[in-house]
DNA sequence: TGGTAATAGTCGTTTTTGTAACTAACAAGG
DNA sequence: CCTTGTTAGTTACAAAAACGACTATTACCA
């Protein structure tokens, strides 16, 4: 045993971070993982890909800061479910264009939809003006330094 | 491409929790990696044995919601770096008493002033009211449902 | 040009994690 | 005591992540 303590982890922001940021994934994960078997790297790529439509991969690593090799094998995953398709640009041939197909179109304003609601279900925790707050706060933490 | 779009990936709170977690641990994910070559799981475990003294397995799974053979390989981790001691319970045999050794209580300490610094460099992006709504309301969006 | 560096993306190997099945010890009721 | 059920903790195997090396293409510049 140590000396009384002047540490308490629950007040310890990295960890009350990742806590609720596992708490309050799981639902949510749920959903993209036993409705349309992905995985939470290939649930974000979509939606960067239904939210700013077609993209290179490398735009998406940019944007999502993922690693592109997790990036990568998304794409795969996705390609596999016939969610995405790919096309090398004439620009520049290292480039892929990427871009949804119908199924990806509907599978990520179904998700989009899940999403919003499940939202809404954490901000009616707090008030509207905790709210704000909140993504504020988030957004500065998460910002790379 | 899909219509213009209600949602945003920068107002979905599971999306920026994730974010500001892994952005907000990463600094001192490198001190208990790099100095002591631990992971986040023994990193807790040795801090839980840290700051509440002799504690079994199962205390720890209790207290921290980590899945057991998660605690069972951190814990197998932290007795081959000699940081962790066990010892079978008299009451109980089946379980094993936990404890940390000197080299134990010495890399705690070491860690919980860092944590206890980096801390306060998140916190000093906000002002102290703004700090204390976060924390309750991430200790909120942590709990259990 | 040609050579070197940088970028886009993939692939292979090693670590970690997740899941479930397993052993050992206890508990409680007949 | 015996059986059945529960708890503590480990282990085995499969899924997923991390990390680095690799190919192909383009950019820069002497």
């Amino acid at each position: 045993m140590v000396e009384k303590d002047t540490f308490d982890l629950q007040t310890f922001l990295p960890y009350l971070l990742s806590q609720a940021a596992e708490e309050s994934s799981l639902a949510f994960q749920q959903v993209y993982k036993n409705k349309y078997g992905m995985l939470r790297t290939e649930w974000r790529v979509l939606f960067h890909l239904g939210a700013f439509g077609e993209m290179t991969a490398s735009n998406i690593v940019t944007r999502a800061r993922i690693h592109k090799t997790k990036i990568s094998r998304a794409v795969q995953k996705l390609v596999e479910k016939r969610f995405v398709t790919r096309e090398r640009s004439d620009n520049d041939r290292r480039q892929e264009l990427l871009r949804l197909t119908p199924a990806g179109v509907a599978a990520y304003r179904d998700l989009r939809e899940v999403a919003l609601a499940y939202d809404e279900t954490l901000e009616a925790k707090f008030t509207k003006e905790e709210v704000e707050l909140l993504r504020r706060m988030l957004r500065r933490l998460g910002e790379r330094d």
